[in-house]
Parts: C-alpha cells; sequence; structure tokens
DNA sequence: ATAAAACTAGACTCACCAGTCCACTATACA
DNA sequence: TGTATAGTGGACTGGTGAGTCTAGTTTTAT
C-alpha cells in the first residue's frame, strides 16, 4: 500500500506535482477558472501541457485538487480562545482577527471562488466551510459553554450565540468586499463596529 | 426626448426587446454568463441572433441589462415596519419574510451570480446591494430610530443595531446556501434560531 | 546496460462561440 | 406605393482552448 510502485522507471516527481499545484493555486485564485487555460498553467508551473495531464486527469480535477489544498491552508487555530484571560478581550480580539482574515484579498478571491462554484464543485464548499467557518463556529461554541460554566454568561444555546456572534461582527464589511462594492466601510468605522458588537453581545448574554 | 425616433422604418419591436431580457435573464441566473451562448440565448428568446446585438450591444452589455431588471424587481417593501404592532412581532415577522426570500433557489443564484462578476461587473453588484441589502437596513434603522423615540428600545447607533440585527438573522442559513452545503439547517431549527436573535436583540437593546 | 516510465516541445484535432456579413422578407411611416 | 428600417436564417471568420499524439530525451530501478 504505500506509493512507491514496484514497477521500474522515474516514478512521478512529487516536487513537479507541488509546482502544479502551487501555480494552479495561485492563477486560478487570481482569474478563476474559465480565464485561466491550461497552457498558462504549465507555463506557470515549469511544466509541459502533458505532465499535467499526467498528475491530474483535466482542468477539473486540478481545479478541486488545487482549492482543496488552499482551503486546508486556512484552517485557524484555537489559540484565541484562552480561558485564562477576560471574556471581552477574547471577543473583541477574535473579531479583529477574524475580519483582518476575512477582508485579505485572498480569503475574499476564494470565498467568491467557491460560491461561484457552488453548483459544478460542491465538494470544495464543503471543503471550505468545514476548514473556516464550521471549525471556527466550534470554538466559539465551546468557549462559550466553558465562560457559561463558569459563570460569566448565561447561554441557554451556545449553537445560536456563537453563530449569532459571529455573523453579527463580519457584518456589512464582510458583504461589501465580496461584493466589491464601490463605497466600503472604512477601519476607524469598524473598529466602533466590533465594539458594539462586543459590548452588546455581552449584555444580551451577560450572567448579571 | 421622446424615444420614437423621427426616422421613417419598422422602429424596434419593445416586444422582442422584453423576450430577450426575459430569456436572458433566466438562462443567465440559471447557467451562468460563460455557459449561456448568444446562439442559446437568441433561440430561448424567439428571435435571430442580429436581433440580440441589434437591441443590445454585445453579451457583456446583455448581460448586465438582464440582471439589472432582475435586481430592481427584488426591491422589497417597507410595509413590514408597522409603527402600530407590538416591537417584539415586527422583528420577528421581518426574520421570517427575510429568510424566505433571501433563501429562495432565484436570489440564491442571483446572489451568486453578482459575487461571481463583482471583478468584471461591479455595476451589478452596486445594483443588487443598492435594491437588497441597503434598503432594507435603511428601513430597519428608521424604524428601531422611531421605536426608540417611543421609548421601546436604547439604540445609541441605529445603524449598527440595524446591521447587528440583520446579519446575525442571516447567519449560518444564508451561507449554507451560498455554499450549497450537504447538510443545511431545517426549517424547524432555523425558527428556533429566530426567536433566539429576536429575544438577544431586544435583551440587549432593550429599554427596561 | 537496458527497459520502463516520466518528461518535453510542439503540432494537431475538434469543438465551441462571439461577432459579422449577406440575401432576403416583413413592417410601418410618409 | 415607395423606402427606410427591423428582423430572419444561415453561412462565415477568427480566435481560443481542452485534450491527444508523437518523437525524442531524461531519469531510475533492476
Amino acid at each position: 500500500m504505500s506509493d512507491q510502485s514496484k514497477t521500474r522507471g522515474r516514478g512521478k516527481s512529487e516536487k513537479k506535482k507541488v509546482q502544479i499545484l502551487d501555480a494552479a493555486t495561485t492563477l486560478f485564485i487570481t482569474q478563476g477558472i474559465d480565464a485561466t487555460s491550461m497552457e498558462q498553467l504549465a507555463e506557470a508551473a515549469g511544466v509541459s501541457k502533458q505532465t499535467l495531464y499526467s498528475h491530474f486527469g483535466g482542468k477539473e480535477e486540478l481545479f478541486v485538487a488545487a482549492i482543496k489544498q488552499r482551503c486546508i491552508h486556512y484552517a485557524l487555530s484555537e489559540e484565541l480562545f484562552d480561558d485564562q484571560r477576560p471574556l471581552p478581550d477574547v471577543l473583541r480580539d477574535m473579531a479583529s482577527h477574524l475580519m483582518e482574515l476575512l477582508l485579505s484579498e485572498d480569503a475574499i478571491k476564494l470565498h467568491r471562488l467557491c460560491i461561484s462554484g457552488a453548483d459544478q464543485f460542491p465538494e470544495i464548499c464543503n471543503l471550505f466551510y468545514d476548514a473556516g467557518p464550521k471549525s471556527l463556529l466550534k470554538f466559539l461554541a465551546d468557549y462559550l459553554q466553558r465562560q457559561a460554566n463558569e459563570g460569566n454568561l448565561k447561554v441557554d444555546n451556545c449553537g445560536f450565540a456563537a453563530q449569532q456572534f459571529l455573523f453579527m461582527v463580519k457584518g456589512e464589511a464582510h458583504m461589501e468586499a465580496l461584493l466589491n462594492l464601490q463605497d466600503q466601510i472604512n477601519a476607524e468605522e469598524m473598529e466602533k463596529y466590533l465594539d458594539s458588537c462586543v459590548k452588546y453581545f455581552l449584555k444580551a448574554y451577560g450572567s448579571s
């Protein structure tokens, strides 16, 4: 079951595979799938067209593999949810951190790409969701539960509360970025908005 | 300045124009722009290819015109915000109403299409936003202000509060639909979630 | 060494499609 | 009725791009 096949010959180069995947990720994310040709891809990867087809079956498979890799790359850490720190600080920092990640050029393009391909490539959407929103929601829900156990919050449904907080935080800014709108919210205004989210979330779910 | 030109001849048929726009809206929304050819469009509209090019300049213009029309069609009414009804009822009904609209097959496809075309067709995104989210946010913010004036709420920033409520309500369900995820939230669970949103929003912003 | 497989470069097939052109018909205004 | 314009159908152009094929080269296990 090892991937060292028993036949003679060279064996496919792992290095080339990585080159291809890297080039594919970059080009697909910046240009989209339709606007990226296999020729262009081969050239960017420094590889012949034939090698593309030998490593991956065709364009669609390559696309899925490339996006898959990027989604996994986006998985975030649980470190943000430190039980020792004060609750408002944790929420506030998480909000800032999340927005910075969500609004990055790359994340927006990846997000758009997944949504565009929702019908044709449902698998990448599931991957994207699992790596990003789903795990974050889980982390936050667990954290809120722990805080409730400590008596710092009164929460009847942690899943709901986590969802409410996260989507409240994302708010308009994320939508504006996805839609590439003319006038987008400025950084200063956003800080105020995030402050407000934390304040009222705590007012709603506070134990006092 | 009338659109009746003074020259002789037939004059372009308004009926054909409508046929074209209808067919274009349907096909573009169901298949996307790249997967829809002008030939197919002409046939679906019951019109020759030449007529397509005579009424609209080319594919992109037609696409923009078609999506434009659909966005305008989606504009929603202010009726939901009835000052005579109890505040919790208004919010709860609005939430249900909004989710029904947002999760409809058509709205999801239109939303996806706008996001996909965000780079290439920024104008349709702005139209979409103005017709949908922007006006709804405005209606809700105004309503919350009136309620605050009546002493039913304590709100320091009605824009923020409206945003928080709307995006909280949309929550995971809308994202799941956009991403066409395998397991989507069921109706029963969603009702509970919306109840929860209203409850905690009122707790956060209530005057008592 | 040698055989098997990977890899390259580039030509090639085949299909699709945006947009144009043309000869013709249909319609409406003056 | 004559004429300008709209509209039709179909052929055509030009470009693009996915995927295949071939002939030759490089690598590597036996």
